[in-house]
DNA sequence: TTGCAAAGTTAGGCAAGACTAACTATATTT
DNA sequence: AAATATAGTTAGTCTTGCCTAACTTTGCAA
């Protein structure tokens, strides 16, 4: 390996490289200003971030422009979305973990998980909805069985006089 | 609210949190140079952590001195491992992931997820054992069906004439 | 068309977390 | 007990990622 290609993207700017490609989707363009506010972040940040994206040939970045993604940039952002997705939908449509729990929990951990895990949580989708769809509704029964589970908790709660 | 505790933890230091609560777990003391290899670190980082954990009321630290945790650390400890060993069970009981690789997800996960998705992957965890005592093993179903979706994607891959 | 507000950039700084190299303390061996 | 090997620390540096404050550019309104 002579120009050691480093495809490895922090979280950070995975960060960013989503915002950018979720802006670019809804509005056409991606402003500085926006993807600041959305990441919660410094308009200087911004800037900063992408330079360095900009380095990495992911976005196309000129001073005082809108930015869009390059090739590369949006193949980066395509997967980074799709492991986001996966991760919300399990966490809401299987765990039932709340909206915007679940949004924000997707976001931390899709950088943190390898494909291995990935491709199975997509399949583990799949598989309960193809069994909902045949009449077992496994998200269904969890739900129940964990609101019943929560109700034994405080029961034992109350009995256990916790010691702290 | 006067003296703001600040519980937060960043992510490296609970590692190292969870490093010396193992290793004090094995081999009853937790030595530097073990920490610093089960973390693929530098011995002079891990002083620094030790440092910082000291500070922080978490390890009873003095220099040339094995480490301990202190109370608080202990409860700190338990939690990650706590977090930690929930991910592993998920990932390789149900999801069927290959257990280095749960392991390593595992611990770089544990991290980014809050109280609610862990309650209900706890929760989740044992409603697929309930449901495996009674009769119908979820997690074995799931894995047919993985193994059987990966032959559907195999020969599709065929049959796409992949264009990249 | 000038002139101001908003958007964007630059400069400079800070904190976390890691590293290497050089030093000090402890342990082991003879 | 002295020599040496191993463990641990300190000092100094680097990178990443963020910040604020001050500046520049752009665009819109009077």
């Amino acid at each position: 390996m002579v120009t050691a290609k480093n495809n490895n993207l922090s979280a950070s700017l995975e960060d960013y490289l989503e915002a950018i490609f979720n802006l670019a989707d809804k509005s056409s363009v991606a402003r500085s200003k926006d993807i600041a506010k959305l990441l919660g972040v410094s308009k200087s940040s911004v800037t900063g971030a992408l330079q360095v994206l900009k380095e990495k040939k992911l976005a196309n970045y000129k001073p005082y422009d809108s930015v869009t993604l390059t090739k590369a940039g949006r193949a980066a952002a395509t997967e980074i979305v799709r492991k986001h997705n996966i991760l919300k939908s399990f966490f809401v449509n299987v765990l039932g973990v709340e909206i915007d729990i679940a949004q924000h929990a997707a976001c931390k951990a899709e950088h943190t998980l390898g494909p291995e895990v990935i491709a199975r949580l997509l399949s583990f989708i799949e598989f309960v909805t193809k069994n909902s769809e045949k009449g077992y509704d496994l998200a269904d029964r969890f739900k129940k069985f964990y609101k019943n589970s929560k109700r034994i908790g405080k029961k034992a709660e109350k009995t256990w006089k916790t010691s702290n």
